[in-house]
RNA sequence: GGGCGCUUAGCUCAGUUGGUUAGAGCGCUUCCCUUACAAGGAAGAAGUCGGGGGUUCGAAUCCCUCAGCGCCCACCA
């Protein structure tokens, strides 16, 4: 093995032999109990972000150790079309021919969408193999798929014969440059200074007019009335009267209706049906027209007289030109409100009535907050409840129709004769009226939903598959709080109402992944860092093991490369490890599994007994999912315990040649590598290889280490040695200086097992002895032991006296404290006696060993 | 306008039902190239836990309040 570690080398061809080996499949443990997450999937055309890579890092964490631990585990692979996004897309590198989708045509457009996608759609499933991720390909799905797609229909046709989908004329949100409807959780909301314009209205009949506001002046030319809440006296008198519109010299009502606030503004409000979802139901309720004054880009219609053919933007200033030029215009003021804008292109969202299809969420929304109040489904963090509930409480029925050509088309036929909308899974010969002249609905679906079948279409729902009735419900499914709205609040409504049973019982809710300056990261801002760029540099493992770190359980987390690179030189350490215990125990001479030591000595006994605590913990703190509390105690208990201390302890006894050593050796390091092998795969079974040589780690057993209690006096042991160490350092002796150090061990905590570790951790022989009366001496004092280290000679009795004095001082001041708690009759009296008994036996404590420092300091004169 | 969250060492963050002297990584200081590892080892400095008030024998932790920051939701034109 090198000296060094080169992550590079480690990770070239496991993943191969891993896929090939069927390891990722769970026919592996074939009678198993099942385990399944489906991968939240990412964008056929995207690539693998930051975001993706501590979300797919959970996952491969999750699965693989259930697959240690025996389950049939099964992690399915699979991408989305992304409707929207990769439409975008391929437009863009059309446009670079100098063409568009409209010169090119539907069928052929969606030809090189498919083209796209067979180019550019295996870079992110590649990235996923770089990343070490351990999903089954065998069962890779995409949403388009022959079978999804059925799925889609199926669920489609159902739901408008159920009537919970339907079609109708509603104002949804229009994005004018990616000309399509899109949902209401498609529109992000920013707060934006805009102006408020004041306009005159003047009355048909008399003199005089009322005064509206409105921060789209241009919506004006779409106006069919004007509202003012009943019971304001200031308009009570103007009810019933019309006024005219200016520039577009239409006649309007004024009406009463109680959704206009009085103290909005005038208290009068301009009523435009066709662009204002509040207008649009003020006009319902009183009989108002709605015109429609834009067109799909955006721009003016005829609708807009002598301003059709203005983007609505410069409309806007047009208008309230004109109307200045009429005199109709009053003021302008900086008015802040909140603009909608596009979550893909960022474009500001109009609404805009238009006949689009729509899921009645109301029915599906009841079952759906039950399971998650009745506790069925869980959210970890639960705080992520709230958001939940918060969001499904105000849910409004779901626009599903997008007027985009790539997704799945929706399965509504029209006859051209008799106008009879046919719904069915596939194209009916004929209508109903014999006409065969029928014609396919042009629009798509929503991307979310056929995302939103994603558990269980996977599986071949709505076939009753194997692997159907094997792996739904799912075990666990991880995501981000971003998409809690957009796909797991579906995956919830629709598992429920079309399998009759929850989709997952747990819903792992992590943080988002922010740039190093704490901001999101984007391409725009260019604060992006590329995954793959890191695991060139560092390694997956390395990035992963940093994102298992450092992700919270519920907070987002800046990236920061140094935490990859503490990462990566923990893997030099482990190969480091392994390297020193090969050089004892050589190749492949290790068990898969078992091996422990039947009577282990003293230190062998520490060892496992830490191992065992440290192995329930990592347990425990997985099966919760906390797994950055996890990966840090296993962090720690490797390098802070096994690295520092036992391999220290257990080198002379190696090369001592002990058999009981070498085993436990074995063991511990075999067992940290499992214990880590679902952060850092590759490595660990790179080392694997040399230390056991049988199968593969990504295919063994989950380690038990047998329980053992700490041997009595290795805290007293551990304390010495830092304690020496100390004295060392304070007074400037380098490690090998010689030290005569008597140990004082009036109890025997300590056995006989400690002295040559001594020797090797501290750079002493100890004499056994009790303390010399009269003599210069340092002591280090650890419960009733007390090493007594020979001044002679050695160091400045002045330096040892402030030493002394200073650890006094501090001592007395925990003594004083303590003192003070256990002289407080509430607290002996209120506390619970183990706290009390524990604060008496720590006063008793420290009592001693400041009476051992204060009789040593006065014979220091 | 509602809701949620954050504020702990120079930096980035842990701290689970209140209970040892509040932790980690990075950075910093001193010493050590000891035959697994200098991508390392040993020792150390460093925090009035955002401010104020309260509950309690006891508060970083629970409650109230103020300040600053961030996110989500929302049809006040």
């Amino acid at each position: 093995m090198d000296p060094a570690y080169d992550p590079q080398r480690v990770e070239a061809d496991w993943y191969s032999r891993w896929e090939k080996a069927g390891v990722f499949r769970p026919e592996l443990n074939a009678g198993g109990p099942p385990f399944c997450i489906v991968i939240p999937p990412p964008n056929v055309t995207g690539s693998l972000h930051m975001g993706h890579a501590l979300d797919q890092t959970i996952q491969d964490v999750i699965i693989r150790r259930k697959r240690m631990q025996g389950f049939a585990a099964l992690w399915l692979p699979g991408t989305d079309h992304a409707g929207i996004a990769t439409q975008i897309v391929v437009e863009r590198e059309l446009a670079k021919e100098g063409m568009t989708r409209e010169e090119l045509g539907r069928e052929r457009f969606i030809e090189q969408v498919w083209l796209w996608k067979a180019r550019s759609g295996g870079a992110i499933t590649q990235q996923i193999r770089r990343m070490g991720f351990s999903t089954d390909w065998t069962r890779e799905r995409f949403t388009m798929d022959e079978g999804l797609s059925a799925a889609v229909r199926k669920v489609f046709v159902d739901l408008y014969h159920e009537d919970l989908i339907y079609r109708g004329t509603r104002i949804i949100n229009w994005c004018p440059r990616d000309r399509t409807a899109i949902s209401d959780v498609e529109v992000e909301h920013e707060d934006e200074l805009g102006e408020l314009v004041h306009i005159r209205y003047p009355f048909t009949e008399g003199s005089g007019g009322i005064e509206v506001a409105t921060s789209r002046a241009e919506t004006m030319l779409g106006d069919t009335g004007v509202a003012v809440h009943p019971d304001d006296p200031r308009y009570r008198d103007m009810i019933g009267k019309t006024v005219r519109v200016p520039l577009v010299d239409r006649e309007v009502p004024i009406v009463a209706d109680s959704a206009v606030d009085p103290t909005f503004g005038t208290g009068a409000v301009k009523v435009t049906p066709a662009h204002d979802p509040t207008d649009f139901e003020i006009g319902r309720r009183h009989g108002l027209e709605a015109v429609v004054i834009l067109d799909e880009g955006g721009v003016i219609n005829a609708n807009g007289g002598r301003f059709a053919g203005l983007d609505r933007m410069d409309a806007r200033r047009a208008v309230k030109e004109a109307l200045a030029a009429e005199g109709a215009l009053i003021k302008t003021e900086p008015h802040e409100h909140s603009v909608g804008h596009c979550e893909r292109c960022h474009t500001v969202v109009e609404p805009y009535l238009s006949e689009q299809w729509f899921v009645r969420v109301a029915p599906l929304v009841g079952p759906a907050m039950e399971a998650v109040k009745r506790g069925d489904i869980r959210f970890i963090p639960e705080r992520w409840e709230k958001t939940y509930f918060h969001w499904m409480e105000n849910l409004r029925d779901w626009n599903i129709s997008r007027q985009i050509w790539w997704g799945h088309r929706i399965p509504a036929w029209y006859c051209d004769d008799c106008g009879e909308m046919s719904v069915a899974m596939e194209a009916p010969a004929a209508c109903r009226c014999g006409s065969k002249s029928l014609r396919q609905d042009e629009d798509v679906l929503d991307t979310w939903f056929s995302s939103g079948l994603f558990p269980f279409s996977t599986l071949g729902w709505p076939e009753d598959t194997a692997d159907y009735r094997a792996f739904y419900p799912n075990s666990v499914l991880v995501t981000g709080y971003d998409i809690i709205s957009f796909w797991v609040a579906r995956m919830i409504q629709l598992g429920l109402h079309l399998t009759g049973c929850k989709p997952f019982p747990d819903v792992v809710i992590h943080g988002m992944i922010r740039a190093e300056d704490g901001r999101k990261m984007s391409k725009s801002l260019g604060n992006g860092v590329d995954p793959l760029d890191v695991v060139r540099e560092y390694g997956a493992d390395a990035l992963r093991l940093a994102l298992m770190q450092a992700a919270a359980p519920n907070q987002d987390v800046p990236f920061q490369t140094e935490s990859v690179d503490a990462a990566r030189r923990f893997g030099n350490k482990l190969w480091n490890a392994i390297r020193f215990a090969l050089s004892h125990l050589g190749e492949g001479n290790v068990p898969a599994n078992g091996g422990y030591p039947d009577r282990p000595g003293p230190e062998a006994t520490w060892v496992l007994a830490r191992l065992r605590a440290a192995s329930d913990e990592v347990d425990a703190l997985l099966d919760d999912y906390r797994f950055s509390d996890a990966f840090s105690t296993l962090y720690n208990f490797a390098w802070g315990e096994v690295f520092d201390w036992y391999l220290e302890m257990a080198k002379a006894q190696l090369r001592a040649g002990d058999e009981a050593t070498k085993a436990t050796l074995g063991v511990v390091m075999r067992d940290l590598l499992k214990l880590f092998h679902p952060a850092i795969p590759y490595l660990t079974e790179e080392l694997w290889q040399h230390l056991v040589g049988d199968g593969f780690i990504a295919a063994s057993r989950w380690p038990t280490p047998p329980s053992h209690d700490e041997p009595a006096g290795f805290e007293n042991f551990r304390e010495i040695v830092s304690g020496v160490r100390r004295f060392r350092a304070e007074h400037g002796l380098g490690p090998r200086h010689p030290l005569d150090i008597v140990i004082a061990d009036p109890a025997g905590v300590m056995e006989s097992w400690w002295a040559p570790q001594f020797k090797a951790l501290a750079g002493f022989e100890p004499r056994a002895g009790a303390a010399t009366e009269g003599a210069n001496y340092s002591q280090v004092v650890s419960g009733s032991l007390q090493a007594l280290i020979s001044l002679d000679g050695l160091v400045d009795i002045g330096a040892e006296r402030l030493r002394l004095d200073r650890e006094i001082t501090e001592l007395e001041a925990l003594v004083a404290r303590t003192a003070a708690k256990l002289a407080n009759a509430q607290f002996v009296e209120r506390a619970p006696a183990d706290i009390v008994a524990k604060e008496r036996a720590r006063a008793e404590d420290w009592l001693a060993t400041l009476a051992k420092l204060t009789a040593q300091r006065s014979e220091l004169g």
